[in-house]
DNA sequence: CTAGATTCATATGTATACAAATGATCGGTC
DNA sequence: GACCGATCATTTGTATACATATGAATCTAG
C-alpha cells in the first residue's frame, strides 16, 4: 500500500455527525446485501451459461416461453416479472438471434405471440442443464440444512 | 378473463419435453427469487426515499463518502461494490445536483477526490433516517427472529 | 533510473429496469 | 351499436451494470 493511499484511509472521520449517521452501516443493511447476493449471482450464471451466451433474463423469457408453449409479450412479462419495455427488448433480441418467433395473434391484433423455434428449443434444453449447476453453484455457501430456510425467507421478500 | 386470454392460458404444454425441462421451475430458482426481492427493494427504496429524490446507488455513495470523508473514486466504487463505468456516472449526478464535489488530487494526479457538500451532508443526514424506514418495510414480511437469520444466510451468498 | 506492470479515470457499447406517453385495439355498457 | 375505459405493444428518457479499450500517471523490478 502507497503513502498516499494510507493517508487517504487514515483520513480522519468527519466530525460532529448525528447520531442516525454514524450508526448506520451501509455494509448491512438488506437492500445492499440483496444487491450484492444477486450481483454475485448474476457473474455466476454469466460463466455458467458459457458459450449459450444468454443473460439470466433471456434465459428467463425462453424457460416461460417453453413452459406455455405460446406466450403473448405482456403475459412473458408478467410471468417474468419484467416491465413492458424491458420485455420489449429482450424480445427483440431473442428474435434477432433466431430464438423465439413472433406471430401476430389473428384474434387479437393487439398482442403479438411468441413461441420458441427449434433453434430456441434446443437452446432452452441446454441452458436449463446449466442452470441447475448455476443455481448450485450461487447456493454453494450455505449447507444442505440452510438452503432450504434462506430459500423459504427469501420467498417471503416477494 | 376474456376468450382469448382463456384460451392462451390454456394452450396445452408441448408435448415431449426433455425431464430436465419439465422439472425445471423458474420461480423457485434463487437468482429468480433474489432478483425479484431486490426489485421489491428498490421499489420500496424509491417510494420511502420520497422527495430527497435518490437511487439506492446514489444514497450509497452519499452514505460512503460522509462515513470516509474524503475518498477517491475507485475507491468509492470499491466500497460499494460498484463498476469504474458505473461509479463514473452515480459521481456525475451527484456533482450535478451540488450534493457532493470532486477536486484533483495534488499527490496523486490519477485521483479525483470525492467530498460532501453542506447540501450533500444534510441530504445524507435526512436519507438516513429514511432509510431505517426502507430496511424496516423490507423487512417487515419477516418475523423478529427470522431477520437475523435471513440476513445472516443472505450475507453468506456474497 | 528506466522499462514494464498497475492503477485511475474516462469513453463506448450492450443489456436490464422503470416511468411516462402514445396509438391501436378490445371489452363492457348504456 | 357507439362510447369509454382498459389492455397491448411501442417509444423515449433516465439510471444502473458490466465488458472492453484508452491515455495519463504511478509503482516496482532490475
Amino acid at each position: 500500500m502507497s503513502k498516499r493511499a494510507a493517508k487517504l484511509a487514515a483520513a480522519p472521520p468527519p466530525k460532529g455527525e448525528a447520531p442516525a449517521v454514524a450508526a448506520y452501516r451501509l455494509e448491512e443493511q438488506v437492500g445492499h446485501l440483496l444487491r450484492r447476493a444477486h450481483q454475485r449471482h448474476a457473474a455466476i450464471f454469466q460463466d455458467g451459461i458459457g458459450d449459450l451466451q444468454l443473460t439470466p433474463m433471456q434465459f428467463a423469457a425462453l424457460v416461460k416461453i417453453c413452459d406455455l408453449g405460446r406466450v403473448s409479450q405482456n403475459q412473458l412479462g408478467r410471468l417474468t416479472a419484467m416491465d413492458p419495455a424491458t420485455t420489449q427488448g429482450v424480445i427483440q433480441r431473442l428474435v434477432a438471434r433466431g430464438l423465439i418467433e413472433r406471430t401476430a395473434d389473428p384474434d387479437d391484433r393487439r398482442m403479438t405471440v411468441l413461441r420458441l423455434t427449434a433453434h430456441g428449443r434446443a437452446t432452452v434444453e441446454a441452458a436449463i442443464v446449466r442452470a441447475v449447476e448455476i443455481t448450485a453453484a450461487t447456493l454453494a455457501p450455505l449447507t444442505d440444512s440452510e438452503r432450504p430456510v434462506f430459500l423459504a425467507l427469501l420467498r417471503k421478500l416477494i
